[in-house]
Order: C-alpha cells, then sequence, then structure tokens
DNA sequence: CGTGTAAGGAATTCTGACACG
DNA sequence: CGTGTAAGGAATTCTGACACG
C-alpha cells in the first residue's frame, strides 16, 4: 500500500514511443524538457528514457498548450502542484510515525 | 482496486532497456520469445517492445535457467502458473458479479 | 539445446542551427 | 515563444546464419 509507484516512476521509454502515447512530437517533448518542465533520464549513451508519469505530465502540458498556457505559466503550475503533493506526503509520513503500524 | 496493472502490463520497453533491467544478453531475451516463454509487441517499424511485466517474467526465466532448467519446462511451469491466476481472477469475478458493487 | 558473434541494412535518436512569427 | 525541418553522425535493433557442444 502507497508504494505502488516503482513502475510508474521507472525512467524505461524512449522518445519515440513517448510521442506515439502522447500524440506530440519529439521536437515538442524535447523542448519542454528544455523548458524544465520534464526531467528525463539518459541511457549511457545519451538516450532520453521516460516513465508513465512523465508520459502523463506530458499530456497534461500538452492540455495546456492547446489552451494557449505558455511553458513558463505551466511550468509554475506544476511545480504548485509537487509542492502540494510532497507535503500531503509528508503529513501521511507524519501520522504514520506516530500513530502508524512499528516498523521494528 | 484491483486494476492498478494498466503501466505493468503496457508494452514500451525497448529490448536495450530489458536487457539492461534484467541482465541478460539480447541473443538470450530473442531467443525465449522464439521458445515462445514471453510475447512483446512490436513498432510500426518492427522493433520489440516490453512490459514490466515481462521484465519480472524474464528475470523469472533467468533464475530457473541458471538452475539448469530446460525452457520446456520452464513454459509449463509459466503455462500452468498462468492458467492459476487467470482461475483466480475468474473466480473473483463471479463473487464480485453476486455479492460486489453494482455497476449500474 | 542455448548462446555467442560477425554481417549488412534499416530506423532511431542526438545536437545545433536556421526559419517563422 | 513554440515548433518545424534538413543535416550529419553515432548507436540501436532486426534477421538469418555459422559456430560450438
Amino acid at each position: 500500500m502507497g508504494q505502488e509507484s516503482s513502475y510508474k516512476d521507472k525512467k524505461v521509454i524512449s522518445i519515440g514511443v513517448v510521442s506515439e502515447l502522447t500524440g506530440l512530437t519529439e521536437r515538442k517533448i524535447r523542448y519542454y524538457e528544455e523548458k524544465k518542465l520534464i526531467y528525463p533520464e539518459r541511457t549511457n549513451r545519451g538516450y532520453r528514457k521516460y516513465s508513465f508519469n512523465d508520459v502523463e505530465r506530458l499530456m497534461e502540458i500538452a492540455d495546456h498548450r492547446e489552451e494557449g498556457v505558455t511553458t513558463k505559466e505551466i511550468k509554475y503550475e506544476l511545480t504548485r502542484k509537487e509542492r502540494k503533493e510532497a507535503k500531503q506526503k509528508m503529513i501521511k509520513g507524519q501520522i504514520n510515525a506516530r500513530f502508524g503500524i512499528q516498523k521494528n
């Protein structure tokens, strides 16, 4: 429970497949990286690798772009959203620490 | 609940990445496919694509091979295991159909 | 049977740049 | 600013085959 993210976060998808999955051109995907909206990893040889989370994020980005939202604004939104989620996670951690299942 | 498999089953990983993930050579991975131990999909251009499930399966195969189990025997084991899981799933489905949450 | 390897070709991905607006 | 495209090179993947055992 609460740790089913292992697959969703693993960076293993090539840009070509991400392009198919999202409908975005590779050019756009690379551009959003340049603008720090997304952070793929790299293989030894420098090929980009994305996670399913990245794919979802790219689809959100695409939706916003279609509505005319600039990359800068999208970045702001995305960052805000992340802070919020990180906070939720932390609170949950604190609760578990006091009332949750003991680890030993 | 019970349908978190979407990522695990999606075929999106190239053979090169699968090779890194499993430690198997591409030759071996292709051979296991030839022997029907695994069923990757293909991109438009014919490149193999694997799921995380396939990766796990390959690691099981690797373990068995290390112990000297032949591909034929492994295939038998894997098939048996699948039948078992399919059965569980079906039973669960029947229970839900009678006592589970209504769909309409 | 299971796996390595060299072979040749086709498709992928990468970067930096010019273009348009 | 956001995206297309042509450019040249490097790395990936594919198949069929020969090798060994």
